[in-house]
DNA sequence: AGTGAACCTACAATGGGCAT
DNA sequence: ATGCCCATTGTAGGTTCACT
């Protein structure tokens, strides 16, 4: 490694997320107050947005426990400063290597920021009265100053999920259906092509792939409900002829 | 100089996803 | 069902820095 790494850490590469989160915590407002744990399920629920992992925010609930406070308050130092020992303790004994790769992840996700020591080591040097001087850990401030992003992003997926139920629930339901006029209209000797119609709602229910995003879904549920339609004309039409026959027999 | 805490890299094992 | 690819995880060994 020929690099200049005349810095101590020089090997922790700093990102453009990090730099966005360490300004919104610097403009971060001084009378804002959030309460931690409902930031921490905003964030639960954002995690793929966020690009944290299920175990990150295992990391993160556990440095949000050394926190003594259950509000949190902009103008206050957020800093916390667990041993990796500590934190392995409280983060279900996960190895000390993991540990380290996803507190990184954090970092990147500018979920927290590192107040690292001369040494590295994580500690808080304290004054005659025991306040404390100065800390070195992680400064938890993003969950404060970013509270209101996590809560909007929350939002997001639940909306994305919610789509993404109704339209399963849109195929479910529409294919239910044709099924059903298919075998009605062959049962009641509709007349339509209905080999046709089974070969093309087969065609169309094939497409449909085990993990699909929504938009593809959509699409194919717009097709089976074009399908849907059209069995659905041939039957109405066939009743109302009927009807009209029957009609003109009892006159 | 020795110790402790934190970090890194390299490599092996594990397990999920995907095409065959 | 099978084998391959890839990401994640766990382990081992080594480095850096501060403190004593």
């Amino acid at each position: 490694d020929t690099h200049i790494s005349t810095t101590p850490f020089g090997r922790r590469p700093m990102t453009l997320g990090m730099i966005s989160s360490q300004v919104a915590a610097k403009a971060m407002p001084a009378d804002l107050t959030v309460h931690k744990w409902h930031v921490f399920q905003n964030i639960k629920e954002a995690r793929g947005a966020l690009g944290a992992t299920d175990r990150a925010l295992a990391i993160l609930d556990a440095l949000l426990s050394f926190h003594p406070e259950t509000a949190l308050y902009g103008d206050s130092e957020l800093i916390v400063w667990p041993s990796n020992e500590q934190l392995i303790g409280r983060a279900n004994g996960m190895p000390p290597s993991t540990l380290r790769r996803h507190l990184a992840v954090l970092v990147e996700c500018g979920l927290i920021i590192r107040r690292d020591s001369p040494n590295g080591k994580r500690y808080a040097r304290k004054g005659q009265g025991g306040e404390i001087e100065q800390a070195y850990g992680f400064d938890i401030s993003p969950i404060v100053a970013r509270a209101a992003e996590f809560k909007e992003l929350a939002e997001v997926v639940r909306a994305e999920k919610k789509a993404y139920r109704v339209v399963r629930e849109r195929l479910t339901i529409c294919r239910r259906d044709i099924v059903k006029m298919i075998d009605a209209g062959i049962e009641e000797g509709v007349p339509a092509n209905w080999g046709r119609v089974q070969q093309t709602y087969q065609a169309i229910v094939g497409q449909i792939p085990r993990t699909a995003p929504r938009q593809a879904l959509e699409a194919i549920a717009a097709e089976l409900e074009e399908l849907w339609a059209e069995v659905r004309e041939a039957l109405e039409s066939f009743v109302k002829t009927e009807n009209m026959s029957a009609n003109e027999s009892h006159t």
